[in-house]
RNA sequence: GGCUGCGUGGCAGAACGGUCAUGCAGGGGACUGCAAAUCCCCGUACGUCGGUUCGACUCCGGCCGUAGCCUCCA
């Protein structure tokens, strides 16, 4: 079965085969970094870094890249409050990004572009775009003429003049074409700004990505990736620039595009106040609990964020890592990957739903093994699976103690032994009265024992 | 108004033209000093009206409802 993946552009699951058989060349768009992100900001990077896992497996090389976007009006604004260098602003959360995506279990990149590092790269991908007609200078800005580029509006499926009618926004005066849209503005002097033969000022908002591709992946990139709401202006713009600027060549092959994420059933807004804050969210859950949620529907849907979701995550978590620590210390079997069934839900247009009820099925059978030989494998399957979809990356000991951050009760583990160990003499002697009041007292400060086979066990609730 | 989706059991959420999704919750049983964990068994679905078909939750059309986009936006 050959790897299929929804290809917005044909509005279709299609084959997917990478231009080198060996290599897949993957651009997400990333980031303006100037604030903390919310969890809708953290679907990308989830669903696609899960994609980066699956397309490694089967093609070997995954050049991927997200950039960061550090040249934003936003920016300016952030900046400009603080009375602070746009890097001041940058930086901050840029980190703050960066240490998110670590608790999420998001792999690195292999390129992660910033606009400020591909100011050059910019102007020259402008100019050129200029000299082949397809762009021209108006009042210090550089404009992108729409009309040059027939196939304009393919991916978005939108007709140009019917968009003019209902054109919501005041056109300006120097633009050739209502459509035409801005590679580069001028700037004021207070504003940062770059020269460039038109003048000190910044690039656009799409050209960046134009050229940061280029300039890291090349030419002809495998698949493009973002949130939904990207498709119209942003990627359309982007695929008329690069196909411009390089002659024609196909920009991406594979167009991917993920749905939002709302919250109770309610778009996520600053004035309706329920933006989540995804380090704000790391107060209470595990990044796996939120890493698992994004991931419990299918990436093209939308997603709706509520306690109860989160919640059924964490469970799920307690139910996997249950069965590996009932696998014990047996050693996973060399060689053994995860299932046949599980890899082709993942490879049949990134099914997580389908791969995690295949999940559950190997758990089941987790718990039912009664020999080593299989428990191995099982195990082995397990882990491989768990790391496909970036879970299951700490011991069941670790997520036992710490799966619930928000109910520590300020109990120590050393405590908890302590009343664990006073159990154990309690119920040697069949003092079930006093092992019972331990269990209870424990319970009282967050922590559920179990009697297994081997003896008591604990965790956090 | 234009374009693109979606409507599944108490909740979340997939697949598939005729056979189990899966997880949580619920009911019954096994195990347990009692629990917990685990295993076994069991309900409750396919917005609505038509059409195609031997047979449709699955294909087609109408209707109703709902979401996103239409140059800030993951």
């Amino acid at each position: 079965m050959t790897m299929q993946l929804y290809n917005t552009l044909n509005s279709r699951k299609e084959p997917f085969t990478p231009q080198s058989p060996d290599r897949v060349t993957m651009y997400v768009c990333g980031p303006t970094v100037y604030s903390y992100a919310h969890i809708g900001n953290y679907r990308p990077p989830v669903v696609f870094d899960t994609l980066a896992r699956v397309l490694r497996r089967r093609f070997g090389r995954v050049d991927y890249a997200r950039n960061i976007t550090d040249i934003d009006d936003k920016i300016n604004a952030a900046a400009a409050k603080e009375g602070v260098d746009i890097s001041v602003i940058t930086d901050r959360y840029t980190a703050a990004y960066h240490a998110d995506l670590q608790s999420l279990g998001v792999e690195p990149t292999t390129h992660e572009p910033r606009v400020t590092k591909h100011l050059p790269q910019i102007i020259s991908m402008i100019e050129t775009l200029i000299s082949a007609g397809h762009a021209y200078a108006a009042e210090g800005h550089v404009l992108f003429n729409v009309p040059s580029y027939p196939d304009y509006g393919k991916l978005s499926k939108r007709d140009t003049r019917e968009m003019l009618a209902g054109a919501r926004v005041e056109v300006a005066p120097y633009k050739k074409d209502p459509g035409d849209f801005v590679l580069w503005k001028p700037s004021s002097p207070e504003l940062p700004g770059w020269d460039s033969p038109w003048g000190r000022g910044r690039p656009g908002w799409h050209i960046e990505c134009s050229a940061m591709s280029e300039a890291v992946l090349g030419e002809t990139i495998d698949i493009h990736g973002g949130g939904h709401d990207l498709v119209f202006p942003h990627h359309e713009n982007e695929i008329a620039q690069s196909t411009c600027a390089h002659g024609g060549k196909t920009y991406a092959r594979y167009w991917m595009h993920n749905g939002f994420v709302n919250v109770n059933h309610e778009k996520m807004s600053k004035s309706i106040g329920n933006v989540l804050l995804v380090k704000d969210l790391l107060q209470t859950l595990p990044g796996e609990v939120i890493r698992l949620v994004l991931l419990t529907g299918h990436y093209r849907q939308p997603l709706d964020w509520t306690d109860e979701v989160a919640s059924d995550a964490r469970k799920k978590l307690d139910r996997v890592y249950g069965a590996l620590r009932d696998l014990g210390d047996v050693k996973s079997a060399e060689g053994v990957t995860a299932p046949d069934a599980f890899i082709a839900a993942l490879e049949d247009d990134l099914n997580t739903p389908m791969a995690l009820a295949e999940l559950f099925d190997l758990v089941r059978a987790a718990n039912k093994a009664d020999n080593d030989a299989d428990k191995a494998r099982i195990k082995a399957q397990l882990l491989d699976a768990g790391h496909l979809l970036g879970l299951l990356q700490q011991t069941p000991a670790a997520w036992f103690a710490t799966a619930s951050p928000s109910s520590a009760s300020g109990i120590t583990p050393e405590e908890i032994e302590v009343l664990v160990a006073a159990r154990l003499t309690a119920r040697a002697n069949k003092n079930w009265a006093e092992s019972d009041r331990i269990r209870d007292e424990l319970k009282a400060k967050g922590v559920l024992v179990e009697d297994s086979k081997d003896g008591q066990r604990w965790r956090m609730l």
